[in-house]
RNA sequence: CGGGGAGUGGCUCAGUUUGGUUUAGAGCGCAGCGUUCGGGACGCUGAGGUCGUGGGUUCAAGUCCCACCUCCCCGACCA
């Protein structure tokens, strides 16, 4: 077995340049990793350990559920994803693409939906072969604009896929389920501190989904949680409530007012000149969705949502205007826009906007706004609608109590398809009745490098790692102070043998340098027991056990009773 | 793609402002020898550099100019 002078673990004294995050950092320093470019990273035997630990896991508890293991091609033809029209919707993204010599172009997989479903249609006929969930470990592809964060946003990382297969909308419902609580198993498993929040589908389509966050500083995503009563959704998917800005109707409104301002185009700026607050200011935001116009209001001190904006429209596509068509749909430049007089386009409005008199907004001309500004006699609004981000200020809207908005890990989301995929790719089967239908999908996907980093987000002190025993390379590190002093030496030898013997991963430090190394490098490490062969041992006969994670020091003995605390840990 | 920062031995950096002192430096690491041995020990000796790349200005470029590449951060974007 693995012993430290032989083993390549590269250790950093000096915290690396190239890391910002926290799990990044000690992820380099303790030698689990090494970046080879911007979003590739090689796994060194020690991540690689912590890695298949992981995946055991995820092995484990898919397979206990019935699911069944299988593995797709990573390389893609082109067709397939034409056919779900995902080639188009991602190509200009995501999509890691290159062409052959005979001019074919081939997909290296982003995701496998399109494969899997292809699999499943040509094999599956009947419901009396479904349910079906099937799933894979295996390495995903992305373009990703922003590779970030060490291995949490990678080009190229290892998901676990799954896949169900249902007859009908209540059997995706016990699959999906079923799913669920398998995540939940596998994060509990793994140690992580998680939250399961519900969430947009975004790309992948369906109506449902849940992510599965793990609170921590280097966070990609931001997530609101409520204390009181357990609500907890994404930042894009949060309800922001109906009853911000809800006011009696004033009967006697004032007469609309020009006013000038000259350059002034952000709310911020626009509210000190006119000596208003940004909640008496109404923003008007240009959208072209599928290729329409459409304006849509918020009060100025809230945040438009384009995902919520999205799904109400139905959306496929949907974007802020560029200055072009801001000018032609207001006849105003950027910044200046505003709903009264607009004419041939669709007015949304956000619920903080209904209830609201005598607002600011622009006058759709250079250098102008319009004071006292009204709903009904200065412009239509053609409905109303939860369109802008929730905010740390606004209530539960389960509860109405206070909520929080953290930042967060994803490291899983799950997905209720419906018929998104089985319907183009045909894959149908014969219902009792001799029926064709078909199937209701579900997909599951948990991003296996992200669990290491956000259990080290979650699990370190100024000195290093702190593993748990299900993610630890090694279960207890052997430090002979000493190794060039034979009797400290024989111990040790004995021990790690011992300990082997006993079937438990143990890793001896043999290398002669000075302790201090020794312990830096120990702590650095974060295996969770240490076993120090030292001056006490020399003096007394005692072997000292150390508890990375308290601190906690046991002096022993009789080296036998290590097995009962480790077996016990 | 927009904004900001950075690129000098394996690592962390100084030197660049105002071109010429060095033969381009330090600490750590690395190799050899010796002394140490419970919190990154010490002494001596030594190896290791296209100063990101290409071009330009100049008698002279790590240092000035232009172009490009790479990395990091913020944003856009993104299961």
């Amino acid at each position: 077995m693995l012993r430290w002078s032989k083993a390549f673990i590269p250790t950093l004294k000096e915290e690396p340049k190239e890391a910002e995050a926290i799990s990044h950092k000690l992820m380099l320093r303790a030698g689990l990793i090494r970046k080879l470019t911007s979003g590739t990273y090689s796994y060194l035997p020690l991540g690689w350990r912590v890695l298949n630990k992981v995946i055991n896991i995820v092995r484990e508890e898919m397979n206990a559920s019935g699911a069944q293991e299988v593995l797709l091609p990573a390389m893609h033809p082109k067709e397939l994803w034409e056919k779900t029209g995902r080639y188009e919707l991602l190509n200009k993204d995501i999509l890691v693409t290159y062409t052959d010599r005979n001019g074919k172009e081939t997909i290296f997989g982003p995701t496998h939906e399109e494969i899997i479903t292809h699999l499943v249609a040509g094999e599956v006929r009947s419901y009396k072969q479904l349910p079906q969930t099937l799933y894979q470990i295996q390495t995903k592809f992305r373009d990703e604009p922003r590779p970030r964060f060490g291995v949490i946003r990678t080009a190229e990382f290892i998901m676990k896929d799954a896949y169900s297969f249902d007859i009908d909308w209540e059997g995706l419902e016990q699959s999906y389920k079923i799913m669920y609580d398998v995540y939940c198993r596998i994060f509990e498993r793994c140690g992580l501190n998680f939250i399961a929040v519900e969430a947009d589908p975004g790309m992948m389509g369906g109506n449902v989904s849940h992510e599965f966050m793990v609170p921590a500083e280097s966070g990609e995503d931001e997530i609101v949680v409520c204390k009181s009563c357990g609500y907890a959704a994404s930042l894009d998917k949060a309800e922001a409530g109906k009853t911000s800005g809800l006011q009696p109707p004033a009967s006697n409104l004032k007469p609309i007012k020009e006013v000038e301002t000259p350059g002034i185009t952000t709310v911020e700026k626009v509210s000190k000149l006119l000596k208003v607050t940004p909640r008496e200011l109404v923003k008007t935001i240009i959208i072209v969705a599928d290729g329409k116009e459409v304006a849509l209001l918020v009060r100025g001190d809230y945040e438009l949502n384009l995902v919520k904006i999205a799904r109400f429209l139905k959306a496929e596509s949907l974007m802020l205007a560029d200055e072009g068509v801001i000018e032609k749909v207001t006849g105003g430049p950027l910044g200046f826009s505003g709903p009264a007089g607009l004419k041939g386009i669709r007015i949304l409005a956000d619920y903080s906007v209904q209830g609201m008199v005598d607002f600011v907004t622009g006058a759709n001309k250079k250098d102008r706004h319009l004071l006292n500004v009204n709903l009904e006699r200065d412009f239509k609004v053609e409905g109303f609608g939860d369109f802008r981000y929730i905010t740390p200020q606004d209530a539960c809207p389960r509860c109405g109590k206070v909520i929080a908005i953290k930042t967060a890990i994803e490291v899983g989301h799950v997905f209720k398809l419906g018929t998104k995929y089985s319907g183009v790719l045909k894959a149908n089967f014969l219902d009792a009745a001799g029926k064709e239908k078909p199937m209701i999908m579900g997909c599951y996907g948990i991003g296996i490098n992200r669990i290491i980093a956000a259990f080290i987000e979650q699990n370190h002190d100024k000195e290093g790692i702190i593993w748990n025993k299900a993610l630890c390379p090694f279960e207890i590190l052997l430090l002979p102070t000493n190794f060039a002093e034979p009797s400290i030496k024989e111990a040790a030898e004995k021990i790690y043998k011992q300990l082997l013997g006993e079937g438990i991963s143990a890793f001896l430090d043999d290398r002669e340098v000075s302790p201090g190394i020794k312990f830096k490098d120990a702590d650095l490490l974060g295996i969770p027991l240490r076993l120090v062969i030292g001056k006490k041992f020399l003096d007394k006969g005692l072997f000292e056990l150390k508890i990375r994670r308290t601190g906690e020091v046991k002096d022993l003995r009789d080296p036998e009773a290590l097995k009962k605390i480790i077996l016990s840990a």
